[in-house]
Parts: structure tokens; sequence; C-alpha cells
RNA sequence: CAAGUAAAUCGCCUUAUCGCUUUCCGUUUUUUCGGAAGGAGGAAAGUCCGAACACCGUAGUGCAACAUAGUGGUUAAUGGCCACCAGUCGUGAGAUUAGGAAAAGUGCAACAGAAAGAAUGUACAGGUAAUGCUGUAGUGAAAUCAGGUAAACUCUAUGUGGUGCAAUGUCAUGUAUACCAACGUCCCGAUAUCGGGAGAGGGCUGCACGCCCGAUUGUUGGAGGGUAGACAGCUAAAGUUUGCUGGUAACAGUAAACUCAGAUAAAUGAUAAGGGCUUAAUCUUUUUAAAUUCAUUUUAAAAAAAUAAAGUACAGAAUUCGGCUUAUAGAUUUGCUUAAAAA
């Protein structure tokens, strides 16, 4: 269902109950200036995936930055989520997270985000064959 | 022309591809899909004033606290805005004002001066028993006479209840349980009670055994409560644009046309290509001026075209309006001023 580039309501996280779950039990891969924390959960709609971003308002002040970088954030997972994601069958719950200080481009930004799914993808299969 | 001054306006565009969101239609319960239409600003910002709206509070009055302070006007309202007067600054266009009261009281005061109130005194002259006792000079804006200062307390006049859309209202899964109702136990001994046994159910570990609690409990329903969340509040209004009329103006009246964001970990975007605009370069051409020469060449200024660069601001709605303040690359328009110096 992951194969098109779109990232409607349904896909984003929304629900606070999850995302503050997320934070207090989730765990977290990270390749600068990207931190993916992630949670196995379940979904009652129709998706496999919630995926919320997230700028730290101490770091860039104005709303203006904040909402740049969110968006070129979402395009980025928008355009590479396919690519990782369709051999994955159990719902998770993530939240892509900018730590870095500096504002970012696409094409930086598209990079750090296969390297983070890279990182995420190994995480699980280490994962899944310990519990095997 | 240049420099300045006041006010107003704009503040990147086009195409393609991939996306987001609202409404409507196909379509009907949902999902999915397709189509159409809409989708940030002059400050959306700061949250500094004033309102609408909502809830809470509230006899009346006074005190306190806070705010404001020339006069008149404007408005739903204001501490905003407009006009005028006065002071200050500027050659000027203009800018700016913390512009009520010092005959209620308290405080403060640079330099100069003996002294700026509870302390003392210079020179000359006059006077006395004696003494700054008296006058003039001297210092200073102001000298036993008082004055200045209220971006010092204070006084006067006027005004102000508080909290804010995370207000407030409706619905409400789940969980827990103060409450209410109904239903749910048998046997033996003894009889308002007590003792013994069994016992639905619960706990100890998922199961079995075992142990413990056991009607003071259990189940069902209701009520209350109001968490996750949903809906309303929420965008057709002190609305926008244009014209006319009145007014010096702020503004008011009137006519016509128009409907113009509603997200909620928060939409309005990303990429590519091309084009604008600005800046200082380089080169070419033309014009003008100066110098020089047999031809001409050199230098300076202006304009036009080309080349390859760099830059293209401040900033993102969150209940809604009216203001104020602050940030802002660059561009445009209009009114007005210019003493001295230079042309």
């Amino acid at each position: 269902m992951s194969l098109k580039f779109s990232f409607s309501k349904k896909e984003k996280l929304k629900s606070k109950k999850l995302i503050d779950a997320l934070f207090v039990k989730g765990q977290s891969v990270s390749a600068y200036p990207l931190r993916l924390v992630y949670m196995p959960t379940t979904f009652s709609e129709d998706v496999l995936f919630k995926t919320g971003v997230s700028v730290s308002k101490r770091i860039f002040k104005h709303a203006i930055d904040r909402n740049r970088i969110k968006r070129l954030m979402r395009e980025a997972y928008r355009l590479n989520k396919a690519v990782y994601f369709n051999n994955i069958s159990a719902p998770y719950a993530f939240m892509i997270l900018y730590i870095g200080k500096e504002k970012p481009t696409l094409v930086q930004l598209e990079s750090k985000m296969k390297i983070l799914f890279e990182k995420f993808s190994t995480a699980q299969s280490t994962l899944t064959s310990l519990e095997k």
C-alpha cells in the first residue's frame, strides 16, 4: 500500500497519548542531524506506519524555520519510505527528530534519511533473528 | 539634477513533475479513486492598548492600587487617530513634547557665592552701649524676600471587577469506584444470636494440586464523574473593492459589485528549467569635454548592448476585529523644502 509517494493524514502520527508513550518506551537510532524514535504498536486504522516529524523550539526560535525544516523532512520521508518499508509487516510508530543546528537542504536530508532507514532495518533484522 | 523631508503603494513571475489540505460533485454507509473550485502577511510577529464574545463575581458607597493629563473633534471603543494652540529642535519642508497643580505638605538642587535655612559673613557707607542692626556693591536664574524642580513623593480631575477560545457548550469508548436498584445459599446443632461443614466468585503463577478471602462479596443495570477523542464555538463580518456626497482632516453617509484560509505534533509545500530585478566588474559601440598631433591617440564623464558572477529581504494564520510597536533586500509614485558653498 505504500508504493506511492503519498503522505496523507492517516499516516501522520497525531495521537498525543501515542507520542508520549513513544518518547517513554521507544528505541532510537540516529544519523546526525536526524534521530528516529520508533516503537512497535497497533493501529485501529488500516495503516502500517504512523510517522511524525519534530524540530526543537530551542534551536530554531522562528516558526518559519521550524516549518521549513519539517516540510523538508516530510518530503524526504515521503520520497524514500517505499524503498525501505515495503518489506516490513509489523506496525510501527515513528518520530523523526531534527537535532542539528543548521538549516538543511533537501539533498542532505534525503541522504541522511536513507542512512537512518538502513540503520533501522539492520536493527530490526538483528532483533528478529535474536528472537528466533 | 542633487541633497533632504512627509505620505502612499508593491514586495518576484512562468512552466513541468511529485505531494498536502478544505469544500462540492461522481456517490450511497464508510474506505478508496476521479473531477472541479479555494488555500498566509504587511507586518500573519511582539502580545503593548481598546473592543466584540464567553464564563465567574457583583446592593450602594468609600479607601487602596493602576492608568491617563493643553483645547476641540472622531469612533463600537481606546492611552489610538485628526485638527488647532503653546514650548523645544531645524536654513527650511518638517520633527517632537514626560504641555493639569509649586497660594496644602515633604524632599532635592551642579558651578559661582560668606550664605540656597535653620548656619554664617567680604568691602564701603550709615547707625548703636554693643551686635549683619541697616543700605549699596559683589555671586547667581533666584538672596530672611522668595524662586526652580511634579520622566521626586504628593495634590487635583477623569476612568478601570476578574479571567480568557487551552473561554464555554454538547456527545462520549475505555478504566477505576464514594452512590442507587434488582438478582444471587444450602446443610447440621442450637435459635433475634452463635458454632461447624459445603459453597457461586475472587486472589496467590498460565494450568493442576494446595493455601487464603468468601455474601461486609459477586453479577447486571442505572446514576455520577468527564480522561483519549469528536462536534459546536469557527469564520458573512464594526467585511472587501470602486464611485459619489459632506467634512481642513481623522471620519461619516450612500450606491453598486464581490464572498476572500480554516489547520490542530498543526495544511498552504518540494524539485527542475526558464525569465525578471539589483549590485559592482570586464569588453564593445556611440556622444560630449579636455590635452596633443601630419594622421591620430590618450584621459574623463554619460548612455546603450553583451558576457560571466553574486544577491533576491523580514517573516508563517490558530476566536475575530480597530490601533500601536518592532523587523524588512529592493522597487515605484506623489506633495513640499533647500541657508551657506559649488555649478
